[in-house]
DNA sequence: AAAACCGATATACTTTAGGATACTACTTAA
DNA sequence: TTAAGTAGTATCCTAAAGTATATCGGTTTT
C-alpha cells in the first residue's frame, strides 16, 4: 500500500536528521566536504566548538561510516569516506535553501519592520 | 576572500538544521509535503508524538513562515506555505539519501554479521 | 443526551545535548 | 630547554528537548 511508503519516508527523514542533525554534525560534514582536515583545523573552522564535543561528534560520524580517521596520535587527518561524500549534493542543497530562506526572512523583516534578525536565527516558539 | 564564503556556508547548514532539525520538524514538514492535514491526522502520521510537542512544533514552523494554520477551533488545517514548499526538493533529497544510507548500513551489517539493525538507527558514540 | 472525536493546554518530570574549564601526553620549532 | 602546537580526556554543570498523563471546551455522531 501507498501508506507504508509514506511512513517509510518519514522514518528516513528522521534517520537522516539524526545523523546530520544537532548543533555540529552538519557543519562538520560540510567543512570536510571541502577537503580533509586535522582536528584543530576543524576546530578553528567551526569556531565555538569545544574539543570534547568535536571528539564526540567525530567518533559518532566515524561509527556511522561517514568520516575516516587516519594517522597516529601526532598528526590525525579526518576526511569523508566515499559514503560520506555521497552527502555532498545534499549539503549543497541545504546551503542553497539556507541562502534562499535567509532572503525570505530578511525580506519579511524589511516589510514588517521587526528587523532584529541577527544571522536570521530561527524564531522560537514560547 | 574565499574563506568568508565557506564560513557562511557552515552557518547556512547550521541554520537550516536548526529549522528542520530536532526529533519532529523534518517529519512534520515531510508529512505536509504530501498534502495539508489536520492536527490529529498529523498526530497519527507521526506515531509517537505527544500533542504538546506537536502543538509546539507547529507553532514554531508557523512562526518561521513554513506552515500555514487555517480554520477556526473546530477544524484546523495545516499546510505548507509557498516558502515551505520550496523545501520539497530538499526533503526529497533527504529521503533518497536516507534510503541509500540504509542500504549501506545493511550491506555492512550483512558482511560484518553484527546485524541488529532495526530501522538502522544511527549508532551512538559513548 | 451521551459518547466519541476535534484541537489543543497544563503540570510535572526525565533525559540528553552541549558548554565551561582544566588538564594530559606527545612533538616539533626557537 | 622551554615554549608552542599537536590531539585529545576528565569533570562538572545547565538549558533545552522531549515524555507522561490528565484535562478541557467545542462539535459532530448515534
Amino acid at each position: 500500500m501507498r501508506n507504508k511508503q509514506k511512513q517509510g519516508q518519514l522514518r528516513d527523514v528522521q534517520d537522516v536528521i539524526d545523523i546530520i542533525g544537532g548543533r555540529w554534525r552538519g557543519a562538520i560534514l560540510a567543512s570536510l566536504c571541502d577537503k580533509p582536515k586535522r582536528f584543530n583545523e576543524l576546530k578553528r573552522d567551526l569556531g565555538e566548538i569545544t574539543p570534547r564535543i568535536l571528539t564526540k561528534e567525530l567518533k559518532y560520524l566515524e561509527m556511522n561510516k561517514l568520516v575516516n580517521r587516519e594517522g597516529d596520535t601526532a598528526s590525525v587527518l579526518y576526511s569523508l569516506t566515499e559514503h560520506g561524500h555521497s552527502l555532498d549534493p545534499l549539503i549543497g542543497a541545504i546551503v542553497m535553501w539556507g541562502q534562499k530562506h535567509r532572503k525570505v526572512v530578511l525580506a519579511d523583516a524589511e516589510t514588517s519592520k521587526e528587523a532584529n534578525i541577527e544571522g536570521f536565527e530561527a524564531k522560537q516558539a514560547s
